[in-house]
DNA sequence: AATATCACG
DNA sequence: ACGTACGTGATATTT
């Protein structure tokens, strides 16, 4: 038989600062060491499986250790709030999973895991102790061993100590661990253990003498150097003190533990309410856990409303309904992605709703005169992801109007850092209950379900769900003051992206293929050169591979090291491309490889029939309010090298059409100036000087003229870090100059920018006191990591807030533009459409003579879109393809 | 599923 | 003394 038995504080601990970031709840309960905690014990008991398992935790009180060392803990930081209010909730949590707790006024919980040990193996059983505590390898013995859990990068691992593999580390038996600490002492801990002498000395000592009582009972002729043995002499009483208190207690009185009280059991019913609370539907699936009665799902603490299900069936109740419809407040709507069925929820009272069933093989009438009804002007829509439904009713020649809400869109703006907006997940989060799978989304669900019943129930309550989610997602918009934010600029975004979406951009399949060929053939050729350098042929896409023939079979000194072996990336190779030519072949045969794979293969993968490649705009996947680019990701075609850059000709108009691309002029730089409301820097923006060669006249303090190429690239790096959140080891890096001189250059810029200099001071303290960031139209991004006691999380938080203003005000300025844009071209160019965003850039496509009206409109509407101290500028150029354009 | 790398703004 | 830019997505390899 098997216990494993976990200390619970040292494992909180480090699942506290373990775990990447700040993951909490919808209303701002911490959950991110009870999350790390439980992902550690999931994963080790699956490894361990064992029959037994508990936890134990310290209790804060004074304890007879304590007193005898009053500074004991005096030293320890306090823990830091966010972490201490998750301790009771993840008590609760073991309560609910029925492992048993052990907690004792006046003992540690090293101490009751020693009690326990020797309990088990007193009884015939074998004990893992899990712990990130060094302190507990004394304890190790045959039929004892430690997992010792260290976190490092935000994952968790773990190293097995038995009796073998701990000597093997430290060359003596784990029991002498208390005589090692004994003369060593420990720092955080505040033991002393012998003055002067470190763990070098100390270890050397214990290998030879195993224990402090046969150092002192021979010291006079102990095997050490004079020094040493004098300073063991005036410190035997610490010794003899530090011993006693390292030593973990084995027994304790009035601890009645028996192994057998711990055997597993299967967690409690209210298990699965808690993680609703908490939010882990993930760990929810994972344990397998349902409601305690099948209530009906959706039922839960929903809103509380009674429906009426109408299965509309003939077109004389389809009027009827519409009819409702058209003078309801609003409708919420969700529809099957192949348009074959959908549930309409409208409110008929303050606690009353008729849900209407329609699907296509049971309507006896014109499905998409139906449809088109529905999906018109007149009648005001609530749905999820609005901008997908869209993309499908413009695919299909329908109307997609009307449409006043969508709730994975106000979940987004109300929390951008979620990640993810399912209906499932914002269900749980703001009615604490669950909805059932989404059978009807899963791929072929309909046709493996055979029965559609449950598909039919499951889309009813989806759409009450919306429904419910709508009144208190608007609500929550109109509080955070975003209700502007989200009617002007993200919910008529949806209609523009739907459109760009479905008309894609063209792109010449032949010329794509023609450059992947040529890829190919270099491809080829530097794998002959590579694999003659290096004697043998090896995976050179493989890093690991790469490293072990690059450092250690042809000796070439390492620059870097990741956490799996040698790095191997670009900046590192850059270093020794003078000094080894194979590693100018790698970093050529890395160029061609990536523009094959990524750009030539990948691109020609997704051009459709029409010979045109439909990207998808995501609306909801950054923190700063920026859109991303999936399948294919055309927000990121190369355009820094010549060769890279030539994809970009291949990115073509539809036949006797131009493209016109028009693009922000240092967007970021001139809202850093208008925001910060530095004098000087708008003024350098106001008499239209190059930005950054006034910068590295004022860093570098000489006349405009005398500024030379390489002082301006530095200025440049220095005004990007500006808006990145700079440090002076990471620009010194970018630019290739000491730490000092970066930071000299820093301090310069603060000098001529203090408007800057006093915003950036300010945004920080301001985000610390609010707890989020916020652009110029009230965008926000939550940012619990200005509170972290883990300083890189804080520094990362403190550069996010210097980030998120900037860069999200940019996206809000260019997502109006868009909007103002398309409803432009609809009304004066109806024959020009949007194509493409790349954060600071439009493409427009456009018929050959309309291309100055379209010019014309780009550069007023991106233009105009916002008033700032600063003028904000659009260049904009027309081309036969994308390269042309730019 | 995680890691390393590299493409973009 | 820490370990460093901000924001993304795709591919290939390894676990």
């Amino acid at each position: 038989m098997k216990l494993m038995v976990l200390d619970g504080n040292s494992i909180v601990n480090r699942a506290y600062y373990g775990v990447r970031s700040m993951l909490k709840t919808h209303d701002g309960l911490y959950t991110n060491a009870i999350f790390g905690f439980l992902n550690i014990l999931t994963r080790l008991v699956d490894e361990e499986q064992p029959e037994a398992l508990c936890v134990t935790f310290d209790l804060h009180a004074p304890t007879f250790r304590h007193n005898a060392y009053a500074e004991y803990k005096a030293g320890r930081r306090p823990m830091p709030e966010e972490l201490r209010m998750q301790i009771p909730v993840l008590k609760d949590v073991l309560e609910q999973m029925n492992i048993p707790r052990y907690e004792m006024e006046g003992y540690e919980a090293d101490d009751l895991i020693g009690a326990i040990s020797r309990r088990c193996e007193a009884d015939g059983w074998d004990c893992v102790i899990v712990t990130g505590d060094k302190d507990s390898l004394q304890l190790i013995t045959e039929h004892t061993k430690v997992k010792l859990v260290t976190t490092s990068m935000g994952s968790s691992t773990s190293r097995d100590m038995t009796p073998e593999s701990f000597f093997a580390e430290y060359g003596f038996e784990p029991i002498h661990m208390i005589d090692l600490k004994a003369l060593m002492g420990d720092a955080s801990d505040h033991l002393t253990g012998v003055p002067g002498i470190g763990e070098k000395t100390a270890l050397d000592l214990i290998r030879k003498y195993r224990t402090i009582d046969a150092i002192y009972e021979k010291l006079p002729d102990i095997d050490a150097r004079s020094a040493v043995i004098k300073k063991l002499e005036a410190g035997e009483q610490s010794a003899r003190e530090t011993y006693w208190l390292a030593t973990i207690v084995t027994d304790v009185p009035n601890f009645a533990f028996d192994p057998k009280d711990t055997l597993r059991k299967a967690p409690q019913p209210g298990l699965y309410d808690l993680f609703l609370r908490l939010e882990f539907t993930k760990l929810i699936e994972k344990f397998g856990l349902g409601p305690e009665r099948q209530s009906g799902a959706a039922a839960g603490k929903g809103p509380d409303i009674t429906v009426t299900v109408e299965q509309v069936t003939s077109p004389a109740q389809a009027e009827e309904l519409l009819a409702l419809w058209r003078q309801a407040d609003h409708v919420s709507v969700l529809v099957l992605p192949d348009l074959s069925g959908a549930a309409v929820v409208c409110r008929t009272g303050a606690d009353s709703a008729v849900t209407a069933e329609l699907f296509f093989d049971r309507y006896q009438g014109d499905w998409n005169a139906l449809l088109r009804a529905l999906f018109s002007q007149d009648i005001k829509k609530v749905s999820h992801n609005v901008k997908d439904l869209m993309h499908t009713l413009f695919d299909n020649g329908l109307p997609a109007e009307g449409f006043v809400f969508d709730t994975a869109l106000a979940a987004y703006l109300l929390d951008a850092t979620q990640g993810s907006y399912e209906l499932q997940r914002l269900f749980v989060s703001y009615f604490g209950a669950e909805l059932p799978k989404p059978l009807y989304l899963e791929p072929d669900a309909f046709s493996m379900l055979g029965d559609t019943a449950q598909a039919e129930a499951s889309l009813d309550s989806y759409a009450a769900a919306v429904d419910g989610l709508f009144d208190v997602l608007r609500a929550n918009l109109e509080k955070e003051t975003m209700q502007a934010l989200y009617d002007s600029i993200e919910l008529p975004l949806c209609a523009v992206l739907a459109e760009m979406e479905c008309s894609g951009c063209r792109v010449d399949a032949a010329e794509l293929t023609a450059f992947g060929e040529e890829m190919a053939r270099r491809i080829a050729e530097k794998e002959k050169n590579i694999y003659d350098l290096a004697g043998e042929e090896f995976n050179i896409n493989s890093p690991k591979q790469l490293g072990t023939i690059l450092f250690d079979k042809l000796g070439i000194p390492p620059v870097k090291k990741t956490k799996s072996g040698y790095s191997t990336n670009a900046e590192v190779l850059e270093k020794l491309r003078c000094l080894y030519p194979i590693v100018d072949e790698i970093l050529a045969y890395r160029q061609y490889a990536k523009l094959k794979s990524t750009y030539a293969d990948g691109l020609l993968k997704e051009i459709g029939r029409d010979g045109r490649i439909h990207t998808s705009f995501q609306m909801t996947a950054t923190a700063t309010g920026r859109l991303s680019s999936t399948e294919p990701n055309l927000q990121n075609i190369p355009t820094r090298t010549e060769l890279g850059s030539e994809l970009r000709r291949m990115f073509l108009p539809a036949e006797g059409c131009v493209l016109v691309d028009a693009d922000y002029s240092q967007i970021e730089l001139r809202l850093l100036a208008h925001m910060a409301d530095d004098a000087a820097m708008q003024e350098a923006f106001l008499s239209g000087e190059d930005i950054h060669a006034t910068t590295a006249a004022h860093v570098f303090h000489v006349p405009l003229q005398e500024v030379t190429p390489q002082m301006r690239r530095s200025a440049k790096a220095v005004n990007f870090g500006m808006v990145y959140g700079i440090s002076a080891f990471s620009l010194s890096k970018d630019i290739g100059v000491s730490v000092g001189e970066a930071k000299a250059y820093m301090d310069s810029y603060f000098t001529k920018y203090e408007g800057v200099k006093r915003y950036m001071e300010e945004v920080v303290e301001k985000a610390r006191q609010q707890g989020y960031v916020e652009t110029l139209y009230h965008r926000r991004r939550p940012l619990p990591e200005l509170k972290s006691s883990n300083f890189n999380l804080r520094s990362f938080g403190e550069r996010v807030a210097l980030n998120m203003p900037i860069q999200g005000t940019a996206a809000d300025i260019i997502k109006l533009a868009m909007v103002r844009v398309w409803k432009r071209m609809k009304a004066e160019l109806p024959e020009a459409r949007l194509v493409l965003q790349i954060h600071d850039e439009l493409i427009v496509e456009c018929p050959e003579g309309q291309s100055e009206q379209a010019v014309a409109i780009l550069q007023e509407e991106m233009t105009d879109v916002a008033h700032l101290k600063v003028p904000l500028i659009a260049d904009a150029h027309v081309g036969k393809n994308w390269l042309d354009a730019k």
